[in-house]
DNA sequence: ATAGGGTTAG
């Protein structure tokens, strides 16, 4: 890397000369430049054949193989450098594509095109676009790279103007140009565009094909395949695919009993129109996704040949459908698991919560890419084990595979649940200096900061968004408002939001949080009835426990009671728990009687209302009582998960549990909160506060 | 060794 460096140094400012040859760029390789010169037949078939071996290497075994083999070659010939480049732009390795690139001894006008692609299938248009500019030549490839590039980035008006100026179009540049239109729903302007078409290829119609279907019009998509009639199985098969994509498996079965079989009879077609692997494969897939695994399995035992994509596909869908023992069978059976099908492993143990298994597959993998750890990162943060997720994150970083979106934003999230800023802070450092920042991205960082405590970097992380605010971003800025008490700001952001997304069920957990905790009881009870009234959301039992959280922490226990006893749903233990919890602050014995029977009768191993119980005769004096709960629990042998609370300071992580006395500091904290409860206590004539108890034991 | 259309993983 550091020979690349310097020769970018030496090289920077240097342009190609216009020409059809590989011209060196820099005058003090001519060494180089002779022995190109100079090559003779045999030589140059020698170097095809070490660029096909290394083209083969990168693709089986990965770009850390390939190096050694382009060490030895690298200096003979634009095609190895190109091969190199080429590779690392499959891999997405844009940051080492353009430090080889500005390497390279001499380019040509592929190694430019190679760049062009790379950027643009990273993203990075406006890099592209400035390399195309520059360029000292361009083909009808460099042309086609960045119209497709822009189409695929969503400046399509942008692609149809390069389209227009390109001096010399072919079939290739229609359908790049077609397909862009349609990626942007530009569907009126693609099919004006496509009826002028001066040349089609077997391309066309699939392009045709998949772009109106994924605008969801299948059956405009049908009759343009029909219509033509090319016998083309590639566009059969997007056609398949695509109905199975949206769930309608039977058209899918249809059309795919519309391609021969072409197996048994040995006939087929003339023009090659019969069932291939893929067409099997998009079958499957629909039936995976209609969640007929049994159908799927019956095709897949069946098929002629299967291929990777067979496999993976029929393993997904066991993952999906949760029988992960039946994708381990498959998994034995394969006969070369790949990539894909160990992440899907992965994926399927970290979704059903079995981590250590998951985690067991991806040891096993001989070559982990950035979506294998983000995989395994992200099923740790799911299931809440931050730390683990944390710590697989810093292997991914001293393994030397590039961080991306999704391996920083479940990062932000294994933060955000530490609650440790420190860390997401040094995250959101890397999140500045490697990725391009998206709406996900903002998001995570908003929710981030808010679980960290810092509600003015989330403010200022939202307001400063430059991509647009979608509705997770306004649930998340709106619940860090809620959680932090500030229930008027989180109802202002609310009635903003309003204005430009629809809100989801987050969105009023939050909205109904903020106004519990800000005692704002009559317009949380406003935002319950709007939610099925005005924004056809019906209440899940979430938002109940919130309502009930509402009324019983104010005082209206009666009015909490009768919503319960309403509910189209049974109440489950975190309603009976608000309730239960609101009894006890405002001591109504009756009433938590009735919901601590309803509690333990839902929730017959959970601890909740026996401690609450307990701690209520507790609370009056009742002490007798207290240890009879205490002993009623045992014997059921119930016990109390401990509770910890944590925070990080300059000093380092201080872990604190329920009566727990170890830390240095411990009597000057509790003291300290004893003083704050008082305050609290005199300020919101709240009864007892439950939250912070110095004295339990 | 580079461009457009088809099926799988975060």
């Amino acid at each position: 890397m550091i020979l690349l460096r310097r020769a970018e140094r030496s090289t920077r400012y240097l342009f190609l000369e216009r020409s059809s040859r590989a011209q060196p760029v820099s005058t003090c390789s001519s060494d180089s430049a002779a022995s190109e010169g100079a090559a003779s037949d045999e030589v140059d078939s020698f170097f095809r054949q070490q660029n096909s071996a290394l083209a083969r290497l990168l693709h089986l075994r990965g770009l850390q193989h390939g190096w050694r083999l382009f060490g030895e070659l690298r200096r003979r010939n634009v095609v190895t450098w190109n091969t190199m480049l080429a590779a690392h732009v499959h891999h997405r390795e844009i940051v080492r594509a353009r430090e080889l690139f500005d390497g390279m001894p001499r380019r040509d006008v592929v190694s430019w095109n190679t760049m062009l692609l790379g950027y643009s299938l990273t993203g990075q248009i406006e890099n592209a676009r400035h390399l195309f500019d520059r360029m000292p030549e361009r083909d009808t490839f460099s042309w086609n790279i960045m119209i497709s590039g822009y189409g695929r980035c969503g400046w399509i008006i942008d692609a149809v103007h390069l389209f227009e100026k390109m001096p010399v179009k072919n079939v290739v540049s229609w359908n790049a140009v077609v397909t862009g239109l349609l990626a942007n729903g530009e569907v009126d302007w693609a099919m004006e565009m496509w009826s002028k078409m001066p040349i089609r290829d077997s391309a066309t119609l699939s392009t045709v094909v998949s772009g109106l279907a994924r605008n969801g019009m299948l059956e405009a998509a049908e009759r343009h395949l029909l219509k033509a009639d090319e016998g083309d199985v590639d566009a059969y098969n997007t056609l398949v695919a695509a109905f199975g994509r949206v769930g309608r498996v039977d058209d899918a079965r249809r059309l795919f009993e519309m391609i021969p079989s072409g197996c048994r009879d040995g006939k087929g077609s003339a023009n090659g129109f019969q069932r291939n692997v893929v067409s099997w494969n998009s079958m499957i897939m629909g039936y995976v996704k209609a969640g007929g695994i049994r159908s799927a399995r019956r095709l897949f035992d069946e098929m002629p040949e299967r291929d990777r994509f067979s496999w993976n596909t029929m393993i997904a869908g066991y993952v999906q459908s949760q029988e992960l023992d039946e994708a381990a069978a498959l998994l034995q059976q394969m006969p070369e698991p790949d990539e894909r099908t160990w992440n899907l492993m992965i994926s399927g143990f970290a979704r059903s919560g079995d981590v250590e298994r998951a985690q067991r597959c991806f040891e096993r993998m001989p070559h982990r890419s950035a979506i294998s750890w983000n995989t395994i990162i992200a099923g740790y943060e799911r299931v809440g084990e931050y730390r683990a997720a944390m710590s697989l994150f810093s292997r991914m970083l001293a393994s030397g595979v590039a961080p991306d979106g999704h391996t920083l934003s479940s990062a932000l999230g294994a933060c955000a649940g530490l609650a440790s800023l420190r860390q997401g802070a040094q995250v959101h450092q890397l999140v500045t200096k490697r990725v391009a920042v998206d709406t996900p991205i903002n998001n995570a960082l908003v929710t981030m900061y808010s679980r960290c405590g810092s509600l003015t970097d989330a403010r200022r992380t939202f307001d400063s968004m430059t991509t647009r605010k979608d509705v997770v971003s306004w649930n998340a800025i709106i619940s860090g408002y809620a959680q932090h008490g500030h229930a008027e700001e989180a109802l202002r952001l609310f009635s903003r939001m309003e204005e430009e997304v629809r809100p989801t069920h987050i969105t009023f957990i939050s909205v109904l949080h903020a106004c519990c905790h800000g005692g704002l009881v009559e317009e949380g009870r406003q935002c319950f009835d709007s939610m099925a009234r005005d924004h056809g959301i019906d209440p899940r039992v979430e938002h109940y426990a919130a309502l009930v959280d509402l009324l019983g922490r104010h005082g209206r226990l009666e009015e909490a009671m009768g919503i319960v006893g309403g509910m189209p749903v049974p109440p489950d233990r975190t309603v009976w728990g608000a309730l239960l919890g609101a009894c006890r602050v405002h001591r109504n014995d009756e009433l938590a009687r009735i919901a601590m029977a309803a509690l333990a009768a839902v929730d017959p191993a959970g601890s909740a209302p026996y401690v609450l119980l307990c701690n209520m005769h507790a609370g009056v004096g009742r002490w007798a009582e207290a240890a009879e709960v205490r002993e009623a629990m045992e014997q059921q042998g119930i016990r109390k998960q401990a509770g910890y609370s944590w925070i990080e300071l300059q000093s380092g992580l201080h872990v604190f549990a329920a009566g727990d006395k170890s830390h240095p500091l411990a009597l000057e904290i509790l003291a300290t909160a004893d003083s704050c409860s008082r305050a609290i206590r005199d300020e919101t004539h709240a009864g007892d506060l439950p939250c912070i108890q110095p004295h339990s034991s």
